[in-house]
DNA sequence: CTGAATCCCTGCCGATACTG
DNA sequence: CAGTATCGGCAGGGATTCAG
């Protein structure tokens, strides 16, 4: 996807919480852009328990295809909620860590959790 | 869409924290379930600052158009977010407004607006 | 006025196969 | 080990048209 969009929770100030249509200068849109597509939060929790490599990735979440954790990984990195490190020799090793911005996701996580944790008024 | 996954936070103790594919029983993707799809923030966003009928919200948001806010509107119906009011007599009205579970969607909104509001880091 | 039905187009995601 | 290339199915979303 990348198809979420604004909101404008308390801060009718800035001009950004005033847009009439999904705009992605929009902090909300930014933060769901990053939240984007299948398997994408997963793969940040598992990075929250710490530093992974490709393989243990795959480990962690066997039916997300080779493709899809490549794909998401590199929005991840692209969005900047993570960082990639290539250990040199042989074979190849990638290491990815959450940056001080994608551990900041946490609190987010954690608000999507407790709403969706509610039960639900019948 | 309704594509977006499990996260888990802080919770090692909840099962749902330690799913290992996407799965509708976890708090998180339920909260990105109601939350999914284009405009549907921004609508949220417009309920948050009172009631609206049908055509009040395509007047707020103009560039949406009537399927998508009728699919929208019925969808976040479904979820609980909001509740549909028909008023008797013509011309036909319908009055939206959001539930208590739906306006326990702002702190939601507003962690989401904290992390895409902040400055990217270069 | 408030929607539902239909049509088409686009982009996601999964499976498979292949490379440095 | 850590990816990329390609393909196909399917669902999201916009435009238009029709209905209660």
């Amino acid at each position: 996807m990348a198809y979420q969009t604004v909101g404008c929770p308390g801060l009718p100030d800035d001009p950004r919480a005033n847009v009439t249509e999904p705009t992605p200068s929009c902090p909300v849109e930014i933060t769901l852009a990053a939240l984007h597509g299948r398997w994408t939060t997963l793969l940040i929790r598992e990075l929250l328990r710490g530093d992974r490599t490709f393989s243990e990735l795959r480990q962690a979440l066997p039916a997300l295809s080779d493709k899809v954790l490549s794909d998401r990984l590199a929005h991840l990195t692209e969005a900047g909620v993570l960082d990639r490190h290539r250990r040199p020799g042989w074979p190849p090793r990638v290491r990815y860590s959450l940056t001080p911005r994608g551990r900041q996701l946490g609190p987010v996580l954690q608000a999507l959790w407790d709403w969706g944790a509610e039960r639900r008024p019948r």
